[in-house]
This record gives C-alpha cells, sequence and structure tokens, in this order.
DNA sequence: ATACATGCAAACATTTTGCTTTGGC
DNA sequence: GCCAAAGCAAAATGTTTGCATGTAT
C-alpha cells in the first residue's frame, strides 16, 4: 500500500471471523436464511477495502463466489434494504456495495480518470449537519455520503 | 414551495438571461460552435431548480429540447469535460447534471424510496477539509459532493 | 412440508459508438 | 471548404425479473 493509499484500516485490527460471524446473525435475525451465497457476499464486503460492485461479488476471477449474478444481486440488495449493507453512488455506471459496520463512517476519494477509489481516514466534520438536518427536514433512517473526486497523479 | 423544499435560489436573483450568454461564452471559449442544442441544454441546465438526467434534457414531454437524444448525449459529456457542468453520481441509475456556477457550491438531500431531490441551503463544512485532502492526496481538480440520504415524510 | 433461495435466461434501462449528413466558422 | 456537430440506428453495459428447481428451516 502506498504513501498516498494509507488510511486506517480500523476494521483490520478485528477479526474477520467475528466480523463474519456477527454479519452472519444480524442478517438471520432479520430472517435471510444462512446459505453458501449468503456468507460468501458478506465475506467478500467484510474483507475488500473499498466498495463493490455486484460485478465484482459475482464475477471476480478469484474472489469469485460461485453464486449466480442474480443470486449475488437479490442479496445485496436485500442486505441493503435490511440496512446491513451500503450502497453508493460512485461515478461509475455500476452501483457499488460497502459493509454498515455500527459506528464507523467513511468517505472517499475518487479518481474521475481511471475509477480509483481511495478511502479516507478523516474526521468527518459533516455529523453534526446531519442532526441538524434531520430535524429540519422530517426525513427518517437519515444517513450521508461524502466524496472527494479529482484526478489522480498517475492520470494528471 | 413547502417550507421543508425551502432551499436559496442564489441564481434566481440573477437575469437567466445573462446566465445562458455567460454560459455560451464559455463553451465558444473552450472551443464548442454555437448551435442550437447547446443553447437548449445549457438553458435547461440553468433554469433547472435541481439537477437533470440526459432523459430529463432530452426527452422530458414539455421542457424537451429537440435535440437527438445523442446530441444530448454528447453535449452533457463535452460540457463537463470542458468543467461547464458537473455530473452528479445520485443514487438513480441515470446520471445527474447541473451547471457549475462559480463560486456557488450545492448539497443534496435525497429520498432514497421517490428519488425526490432537494437543494439544501446549508453552509457547507467541509471546504478547509478539501484543501487538505487536495495538498495530502496530489489530486487536481479536486472537487466534492456531500449528500444525505433517507425516507421523506411522504414516503415513510 | 413449506416457503424462501437459487440458476438460467430473457427483458429492461441507460449509456455509448459508428456512420452519414448538416451546418458553424 | 473544412471540420465539428447532429441525427439515426445499433451495440454495449449493467440492472431487474420470470420461472422452474433446490434447500434451509
Amino acid at each position: 500500500m502506498s504513501a498516498t493509499h494509507s488510511h486506517t484500516h480500523s476494521r483490520a485490527h478485528r477479526d474477520p471471523e467475528c466480523l463474519l460471524c456477527q454479519a452472519l446473525e444480524r442478517a438471520r435475525d432479520r430472517g435471510l436464511r444462512q446459505t453458501a451465497a449468503l456468507e460468501d457476499v458478506l465475506r467478500m464486503l467484510i474483507e475488500a477495502p473499498t466498495p463493490l460492485t455486484l460485478a465484482d461479488v459475482a464475477s471476480s476471477p478469484k474472489l469469485a463466489s460461485k453464486a449466480d449474478r442474480a443470486t449475488v444481486y437479490r442479496l445485496l440488495t436485500k442486505l441493503e434494504k435490511l440496512g446491513i449493507i451500503r450502497r453508493l453512488g460512485l461515478h461509475d455506471r455500476a452501483a457499488y456495495y460497502t459493509m454498515i459496520f455500527p459506528g464507523e463512517h467513511n468517505d472517499y476519494l475518487v479518481c474521475t480518470e481511471c475509477g480509483r477509489i481511495d478511502r479516507l481516514a478523516i474526521e468527518c466534520p459533516v455529523e453534526e449537519l446531519e442532526a441538524q438536518i434531520a430535524k429540519q427536514s422530517k426525513f427518517t433512517r437519515l444517513y450521508h455520503e461524502l466524496m472527494f473526486f479529482g484526478v489522480c497523479p498517475k492520470c494528471a
């Protein structure tokens, strides 16, 4: 990992197996059946340093779960509805997915040329603003996404 | 406009014709030819209270310019490359486009159920963070997007 | 045993490109 | 007149659904 890429992997300090168990438990609690495909999808998302697309999860050359695209699609959709993962609107045509770790919030730096995604190790200054907006707007289940876009050194 | 929707339309305080002229001038300066389609696209983006999709610009029943979808697509792409408009990665499948008005920055509040988009009249607390990231990351042409997502009162 | 999950294939929506013609400069 | 822009149509990309079968509970 280059200096430019460096960011805190707070999740790396935890036991990934434990994280997987926790995630599975949450999913089961909310009505999903514990299948091999579900386990594969959650494991990939937990281990990924940055958000993944449907294609990443379903058909990456090595990481691929053997699960069908449609199956993965439906799992991702359900997991998002259940609040276990989050869908991000990055600039690609494809949607990106990432685990929600309670108490952890991530912001991203994205290259508009090559699509490279860095996770940012920053103190997000938006939290109190979010509370204010929640109150004023009457929106529920409020969260935010903060993304920085630009041209990375390699593409410049 | 309801209280919940209220936001400052700073652009509403300006002369829209003047804005169009300015935008056309910028486009011409950067090498585009002054055509009817270009004028239509810029006018729609300038007058729109929120970002528009390609479909919005090309084939909305009433607002539509008569220009072909492909033409509009290529115009939007060029305008974005030239830094005259910005492409937003909202959560819809479609990309959204909005004018860049120098010195003006907008954040958005989006309903994850119905897709409704509100522009937020807030003091964005991210500017100085952006400067810091620009320095550390060596990314150029850096900008940010801040979006709030949630379920609007109507959908709740 | 039942209802949910899966795989395969097909339908969709949106973006992107090729090629010929038109029109701004 | 030349080269960029427009129009039409087709290809590409990524998402979503229908339906028959398998499997967790």
